[in-house]
Parts: structure tokens; C-alpha cells; sequence
DNA sequence: ATGGCCGAGATCCTCGGA
């Protein structure tokens, strides 16, 4: 089984550019983020036509998750915690596996810059309110995927200049004792778990030409509870849709479940 | 050494992104 997290900025402008993934790569499922339209305006029928099914947790104009599925999905949701913002940035489902099941939580995590202002103070608040979450499931269930835009560059090599970063919502010590947290309750990185100190980025700002010159960083992730670890054979950071025309600034990463 | 992009919308500027 193929999933795969992808921060699409914007579903309706990468529409060709997520058809033609999907026709290369065939992803059983993958996770969106930053759709960013509402529901009325989602395109349910192009992925309908590739056989995918559709669930979407919209907003307009900004962020917006989404999980399109070859099979029907189980008890989606959309209310992990009550967002202080009133932002669409979580999306949860039930994946059946292997006569058993396993919880995927697709998440766009707030971006917090610039530092010491509320924006900042909202992704701490956030995270806190997703870690008590996470903790709390973890007494129902033991077997989870947490997938999607952190908004974290967890370590010094996780980014092309890590000194440009100190002062980043992205990078700070305490953003990244935030993503420490998760990780401490029994998740692997799975990136990490397959690359020891190999260096690869998810994400590439427009500005700067950053993808020319690689100046990138892995800021998407998958977090796989220790119970599900066996099961994932590999992962991948497809860089191939970045360097399409009219890409988004990050890439799909994929991981492949026995 | 500097600055360079892109998407959405109450659109021809502004906000948000990382």
C-alpha cells in the first residue's frame, strides 16, 4: 500500500499537475494540504475520474486539507481539536490493513512567522493541543500514521542553511522540542529511519530561485507509531513534480506499507 | 552584495506562505 503527503498550495491551480502524479505514481491514497478552497468549489470529479474517492476538510482561500482514496475510507473526521483560529487543518480517517486497522491523520501545521507574535504563539498552542490529542488516542489505539505539513525543520542538516533559520518559526527550539514531543510518545521519522544522515528536502521556496539551487528543506513528514514500523518497507521523496511546470514549492513523499 | 515567487479574492493590491 502507497501513501503519500503532498502540500499541493492550491488543488484547483495544481489540478494537472496532481492528475498527472497520480497516473505515474498511483498512490493508494494521498494526503493534501493547503487545498485551499472550500468544499463547493473542490474537483471532485477529476480525481473521481481516476477512480479516487474524495474526502475534503476545505476552507476558502487558505489551508484546507484533504484524502483521496482508491477504496472508500472509514470514519473521517474533521474535529481532532477545536482549531482557535477556526482553520481547516486536520483530517483524519480510519485505514483498514491487514484485518486490522490503523489511524491516518493528515495535518497542515501552522507556519508561526515571524516569532514573537501571536502567529508564533497560535503554532505553540497548536501543537500543545495536538500533542495532548495524539497522547490521548494512543490509549485507544496504538497503530498510527501521523502525515503532512509540520512546518518543522527537525535538524541542523534538515535545512540547505540551518543558521539562515534560528530565528524561523520553523526552526526554533522550541517548535522543534514541539515535533521532539510527538516523536518521545513512540513515533519514528520515517525518513530518518530509513536515511541516517542522508540529505533531501521536501519543500523549495518560489523566491530565490531555492529550487535551482537546492536551497530547500524537509518540513513534510510521515511520524509512524513503533507498532506500525515493521510494516513500512520504504519511503521517497518524489522530487519529480517540482521540477514540472507551474509545481508547487513542495514535492510528494511517499512511503510503502508491506 | 542585492534581490529575485505564487495563489486567492470582497482582484489590478493585499495577505499569507516558509
Amino acid at each position: 500500500m502507497k501513501i503519500s503527503t503532498w502540500n499541493v498550495n492550491s488543488v484547483r491551480a495544481r489540478i494537472d499537475n496532481i492528475k498527472d502524479y497520480l497516473k505515474k505514481n498511483n498512490p493508494d491514497i494521498l494526503l493534501m494540504q493547503e487545498i485551499k478552497t472550500e468544499e463547493k468549489n473542490y474537483p471532485f470529479d477529476d480525481f473521481k475520474k481516476l477512480k479516487y474517492e474524495s474526502y475534503v476538510f476545505g476552507q476558502k482561500s487558505y489551508n484546507g486539507v484533504a484524502i483521496i482514496s482508491k477504496k472508500k475510507l472509514d470514519n473521517v473526521e474533521t474535529n481532532f481539536f477545536k482549531d482557535k483560529m477556526g482553520h481547516s487543518r486536520i483530517i483524519t480517517t480510519n485505514v483498514k490493513y491487514k484485518k486490522d486497522n490503523f489511524i491516518l491523520i493528515n495535518i497542515y501545521a501552522p507556519n508561526g512567522n515571524p516569532i514573537g507574535t501571536e502567529k508564533y504563539d497560535y503554532k505553540i498552542g497548536w501543537y500543545n493541543s495536538f500533542v495532548k490529542k495524539i497522547k490521548k488516542l494512543l490509549d485507544e489505539n496504538n497503530k498510527i500514521i501521523i502525515s503532512g505539513d509540520f512546518n518543522v525543520i527537525p535538524e541542523e542538516i534538515d535545512v540547505y542553511n540551518y543558521k539562515n533559520y534560528l530565528d524561523n518559526a520553523l526552526f526554533t527550539i522550541d517548535v522543534r522540542k514541539k515535533y521532539r514531543e510527538i516523536l518521545n510518545m513512540g513515533f519514528e521519522d520515517i525518513y530518518r529511519y530509513f536515511n541516517d544522515d542522508k540529505i533531501e528536502y521536501t519543500f523549495w521556496d518560489y523566491m530565490s530561485g531555492g529550487w535551482a539551487k537546492n536551497n530547500g528543506m524537509r518540513i513534510d513528514h510521515f511520524l509512524v507509531s513503533t507498532p506500525l514500523l515493521k510494516s513500512v518497507k520504504s519511503c521517497k521523496i518524489n522530487k519529480e513534480p517540482r521540477g514540472r511546470e507551474k509545481p508547487s514549492d513542495h514535492t510528494p513523499f511517499e512511503i510503502d506499507l508491506a
